[in-house]
DNA sequence: CGCGAATGAGACATAAATGTCTCATCGACC
DNA sequence: GGTCGATGAGACATTTATGTCTCATTCGCG
């Protein structure tokens, strides 16, 4: 086997584990590496083979969720067309990456004092720069800053995603209960 | 000291404890019983007679984030007026209450197979109550269920409580950016 | 078939949190 | 002052997850 080769099928491998994992750790975050292994197929000493430890895997993931996030930014073109359409595609291709971006999100919290991996800034900016060019553009309002509606997108995100797992939305919902809470609000269109 | 009088000394400082526990978990979920005990200025062991173990801490914690929010339903007077300016009350009265209401919430997460506490039920039943009188009225839209606003309000708590942790967000503006885009949305009122 | 890398199974040590226990001290009340 | 209950400090065993190691097995490839 060629050294390129042994690489190029680890790297394979590596993504299935990951995948495995988050799936696992989407549904239950206090998932053991034992937990992990076995939801992977593979056995624990394999799992400590591809990652050092538990915090190590969580970083990988973490990166696999930031690549996954910036290529659903890329697929939803946000600079193209109206911003609220640009926001519709964007909530949609966050969908498939909605169970991972919650688990990361509220392991983020529980971080406390270590430093952030600087992905989430570049996405965030991008996604600043989405609410920002529809405020420019007149479409969104003016009286709340970009960096909340980015957090509230966040938000709502959660939710769906959570709302869906718990059985409280249906998942074809999923989208439009998004977007349309967070670009239009819960009040009736007629009454403004 | 007589009895009657034991039991209520015993009672206040369970409170103490459960507020300083609140405050600690709220910034750092995975604390110990050990940081818990030291947050609270009593020793473990005083903190082990009060609580039979971290679990019960939890549930006690549980029950008194119902009990706070309950009495935040209380005083926004979900029933007066439009429903609105209830729902802004509403908001408005979470606020003391949003960072134990968001540890609870992603702790409910983690939860998986454990039946929940059937008092958020009964809190959920009456924010759809208030969701389902503005639809009803005709200030809420109806393509948006109760259940998903509901869900939607919480993810938005749980948004701004963390927004303002991490001082993306200034408790000044807590309520307003809440509260405006929950009910008005993303989009400008003149481009509607 | 034979070689070598990767894996699975499991033993083992370690670390950390938890729960339980004892004992000395403190403080309120009689 | 004396007594009783609550507390603080800390030892101790237990549990659980983690990380490391060894060894036999398997599988692909030449």
């Amino acid at each position: 086997m060629s050294h390129s080769r042994m690489i190029r099928l680890m790297a394979v491998d590596r993504e299935r584990v990951l995948k495995d994992a988050a799936a696992l750790l989407t549904r239950k975050s206090t998932a053991s590496m034992d937990d992990i292994a076995r939801a992977a197929g593979i056995s624990r000493a394999t799992l400590h083979r591809h990652f050092a430890g538990r915090d190590a895997l969580i970083r990988a993931l973490e990166e696999l969720g930031i690549k996954d996030t910036a290529r659903a930014l890329d697929a939803a073109r946000l600079e193209e067309g109206g911003a609220d359409a640009a926001l519709r595609r964007l909530i949609g291709e966050l969908e498939p990456v909605a169970g991972v971006l919650a688990f990361l999100y509220t392991e983020n919290q529980l971080f406390e004092g270590e430093e952030i991996n600087g992905g989430w800034l570049a996405l965030d900016a991008r996604i600043h720069a989405l609410f920002r060019r529809g405020q420019e553009e007149g479409t969104f309002r003016i009286d709340l800053t970009p960096a909340w509606l980015t957090e509230a997108l966040y938000g709502l995100i959660c939710a769906g995603a959570w709302s869906v797992h718990e059985g409280r939305l249906a998942r074809a919902d999923r989208n439009h209960s998004i977007a349309e809470l967070l670009l239009g609000g819960v009040r009736r269109e007629s009454t403004r």
